[in-house]
DNA sequence: TAACATACTAAACACTGTTAATAAAAAAAC
DNA sequence: GTTTTTTTATTAACAGTGTTTAGTATGTTA
């Protein structure tokens, strides 16, 4: 029963294929200007090919998505392991968060920049089990602990979370979309936007 | 010489017809689900009449983007009007700036998150003529107003109104994108936010 | 009435995401 | 080893997109 194993292992190699090149393509490129066919060249496959490995291109786009909050994950898992306040580490890891969108911008648009038009795949963001949800739990807990260690004022962690995320990402969003705005320095901008968070949430 | 006037008159009219059409098409379906077609057949002109008038689909939603900051604009004058405090006035114009994105996402998304992939579109939003220049402007000068009267800490008001604007954005984007995301009361997260960047500006 | 400028449109181009029908290849059954 | 069945991939097509080119009316002027 070997020979339905390897086949298995094709199907998902190939799969595996397509969402690396669709990822790739989507980073370099911007999602709305990757087209299937693009895809399709690049892996040298026909377009109706990826139909058979993937719903329609949103399915490609939420894929990507759970891809980078994954590694966003990993990236927060990885600065709190290195440290020992909880307060650091929640600063060093929106930094991070800022970091990355101001790095990588197509890939922060695609995993926070588009909102997937169809229902289904909503509703994958939402469940437990999904990156998104997992990334946010973990930035939640972070700043619990915080609460817990009595480092930040007693506040319900949902909302500390929930406003710090926003705030993060108003910085990241606007400095993508208006690149040719006549920003401060950007550094200055960061810092006092995390002062100004951080702050209140000490006092 | 009344006709070339009258004719002149009849362009505008249909120029502003259009900018009307598409502003309603956009407002109500999203930029990215009306297309020139639809506008075209909305105003019972072909597709290709649009093109006599405006340069692109992208100069149409440069357009409506003006349009836009212009009314942003004279809610924030509306305001400042009605008000005697520069630090009060700053905060009803930021809570009208939320409000407007959560009442009116599709409009919002045109104005603020949509990046014009052509280069000539991002240049005229920079003019100082522009009406989003001028919103902006408009902010920054409430905020040095409230720095100058010592209710602000001693900060670059530049800053300071970017910060803002920032923290507003990205709540308001946030909602926007995330929409089925499990957000605490969006009330208790703007209150928040907003506390949190005024009380480290008052400090 | 003829020439001209203006306003408008039909048809086409080069794309897009996606689907239905079909061919090729591999595996299973006989 | 040949035939049937299943899996995998493709070709052709549909319905749509933004935009351009070439051509047609229409109202104005000479």
């Amino acid at each position: 029963m070997g020979i339905k194993e390897r086949r298995e292992r094709q199907k998902e190699f190939l799969r595996q294929e397509i969402l690396e090149t669709a990822r790739e393509l989507f980073v370099k490129e911007g999602f709305e200007n990757v087209s299937m066919r693009k895809i399709a060249e690049q892996i040298e496959y026909s377009p109706t090919t990826i139909y058979l490995y993937f719903k329609d291109k949103s399915e490609l786009l939420y894929a990507v998505c759970e891809e980078t909050f994954e590694t966003l994950l990993h990236s927060f898992e990885e600065i709190a392991k290195h440290s020992t306040d909880p307060v650091q580490c929640l600063e060093a890891g929106l930094r991070n968060y800022i970091d990355f969108g101001l790095k990588h911008p197509n890939h922060y648009k695609v995993a926070f920049m588009y909102r997937p038009e169809q229902l289904d795949n909503l509703e994958k963001f939402l469940s437990p089990d999904s990156m998104g949800t997992k990334a946010y739990s973990y930035l939640r807990d972070i700043v619990a602990e915080c609460v817990r260690q009595k480092k930040f004022k007693d506040i319900d962690p949902e909302i500390a979370a929930q406003s710090l995320w926003a705030a993060a990402h108003g910085l990241v969003a606007l400095f993508i979309i208006k690149c040719h705005f006549p920003w401060i320095d950007k550094e200055k901008l960061i810092n006092h936007t995390i002062e100004s968070m951080f702050s209140h949430l000490k006092a």
